[in-house]
DNA sequence: CGCGTTCGTTAGAAGTTATAACTGGCAGCT
DNA sequence: AGCTGCCAGTTATAACTTCTAACGAACGCG
């Protein structure tokens, strides 16, 4: 899958190996949840005994934090090709959905329940900030309205630390921000499964919302 | 806490000593999340000896679905009362975040990720429609927009099964689901903190929904 | 070609959930 | 009041889990 460009053979091996360990964990977690993951269970898919796997990852947490290390990635890189091919907020957002929905529990890796003592490692944040900047550069692109400034915006003019030195201006801040929060209401109420047997179209209510966001 | 109505003297301590386990759980998940929950470090806590808590809930599941079954009878009481009380839609939004702030982890337990497996029983199902029927009323008794009916609208006057037999029009169908997937996606990226670190308050993003979501 | 790093093994400790079998005491009935 | 039966809580045990320690073997680098 990725980094396989090693020197030595004992990496390139090492590397392979880690991979295999990470395609059987997700295989486990796309059907029975990150918290169901047993690394012995992996261990006798790949046919080594147990201990073997603690030579590839420290620990259980360490082989998880690289899987949602994975998934944050995955989701920036499907991101940010769609904006460098040219895609508007409404295209991102379609891609948002599509990434979400082609798996469930990796999209729950990112925006899923945390554990409460957890603290996410750097590499992740960073990408969080590689994503908004994409997300911010397709609001800024979007026509200003000629509305005038909402409360929110006021605030976020104020404290616009989170989009570093991007200079797009308060209204797209708001935007990005309500694009985040909207999209992901939408998709996490409808991945865990609580608008199943309700009758209507979740895809209605995210169209719906982006219809919203693209004219305030 | 709830029903120590028993009659015998047994189902009265029984009721107790359920009610004590519960207690314990939900400080065990309070500070380590439901995946963490065990039910030897509880019965140590009580001062009884591991399989003693077999007696009361079947096994671990059981009892977390019961937290479940508590947690939405929390929600759904709160709402109820706000609503009796004569709230409005945007004091419904406040009770809303109050009660997650009050206990995060209790309200990933109704909203958080779910096991792909799992089964919501009947009940919760239940609850969540009177919870929706309580937001229902809110919403039809804001006084309707003059905008001509959005897509959305359409859609959902058409597949309105999740509304039972509730007359509200389909503005009012559209509204409730908004304020859920809306609020729901400020207040679970707020819990999961993904907006720690960011800089602007989260509360200022969440008054900025509410009042999107009183005048549309 | 040797030597050292590293990989995989087995053994085992310390947890977990959950079941089985036993014992003690309380409750309720006569 | 006394007897009886149910039931709570016990220990023992099985089958898991993560993870450490110590050992042997294989691989690759100098």
């Amino acid at each position: 899958m990725a980094e396989s460009d090693a020197k030595t053979p004992r990496e390139r091996y090492r590397a392979q190996v880690r991979e295999e360990i990470k395609k059987h964990a997700w295989e486990q977690i796309a059907d029975a949840g990150a918290s169901a993951l047993s690394l012995n269970a992996i261990a006798k898919q790949i046919g080594v005994s147990g201990p073997a796997l603690y030579r590839y990852f420290a620990n259980r947490d360490e082989l998880i934090t690289e899987l949602v290390r994975d998934a944050y990635r995955s989701l920036a890189d499907t991101f940010r090709a769609r904006a460098e091919a040219g895609a508007d907020l409404a295209e991102l957002a379609h891609a948002l959905r599509e990434w979400a929905l082609a798996d469930p529990q990796r999209y729950f890796l990112v925006y899923g329940t945390p554990v409460p003592g957890y603290r996410a490692p750097e590499d992740t944040t960073r990408i969080a900030s590689e994503m908004m900047a994409v997300l911010l550069d397709a609001c800024a692109a979007v026509a200003p309205d000629a509305s005038p400034a909402a409360p929110l915006d006021d605030h976020l003019a104020e404290h616009r630390a989170w989009a570093r030195d991007h200079q797009a201006p308060p209204s797209a801040l708001s935007r990005a921000l309500l694009f985040w929060t909207r999209l992901h209401g939408v998709l996490s109420l409808e991945l865990a499964g609580h608008f199943t047997g309700m009758g209507f179209d979740p895809a209605e209510l995210y169209a719906a919302e982006i219809r919203a966001l693209a004219n305030p």
